[in-house]
DNA sequence: CAGCATTTGTACGTATGTATG
DNA sequence: ACATACATACGTACAAATGCT
């Protein structure tokens, strides 16, 4: 049996007690933390997120708004999100506290 | 001709350049500052503030939301949204280097 | 240069859930 | 039980910025 590096890709569940724009922020912000998604043009367009978790438009841009708060991403009219420079290092670090 | 201290209520104005969640805020904020809303139950919900500018909820709450970040107000679902212990002192504060 | 597709931003509406009094 | 008020979550439409053709 074979080990590979790849696990389930963490999916929001509808019908958990967590919002599902709070699960949202914390699946991205563990892939960040764990460098899955890299400094540079990394997060999926708010149309890939809504497709992957099923959800809409709202509760992704909900999720995006608590990561641009936390100082992990930015956001471009046109072009996209971005992983901060110190994304990654500030999603360790509240990672820790979680 | 009597002078009064009241003034004509700030309003949003749906034509500007500046989205009208930002112009809402930007009253609230100035209203905290000027103690025209002071500490204790004092925003109007968001159906009046809904009903006074004009607004949809969206707009409201992105407002609110602003101000929850600025520390400026707090809400409690069921009861409604006030003004924090220093919302004056920060609204000030804000007011100033704007 | 114009035109087009993509992507984020703003703004509206609606429905339902949860907390308070 | 009920009304009020904020919270979550879905939808739509259009605007604005970007990049490509």
């Amino acid at each position: 049996m074979v080990m590979t590096e790849e696990r389930e890709a963490a999916r929001v569940n509808h019908d958990a007690a967590m919002p599902v724009y709070r699960q949202l922020a914390a699946i991205l912000r563990d892939q960040i933390a764990s460098g899955h998604l890299a400094a540079g043009r990394v997060i999926p367009t708010e149309k890939v997120l809504m497709e992957v978790h099923d959800l809409g438009r709202d509760s992704v841009r909900k999720a995006l708004a608590l990561l641009r708060e936390a100082q992990l991403i930015e956001s471009v009219p046109g072009r996209g999100t971005f992983v901060t420079e110190n994304g990654q290092a500030l999603a360790l670090e509240q990672a820790k506290g979680q």
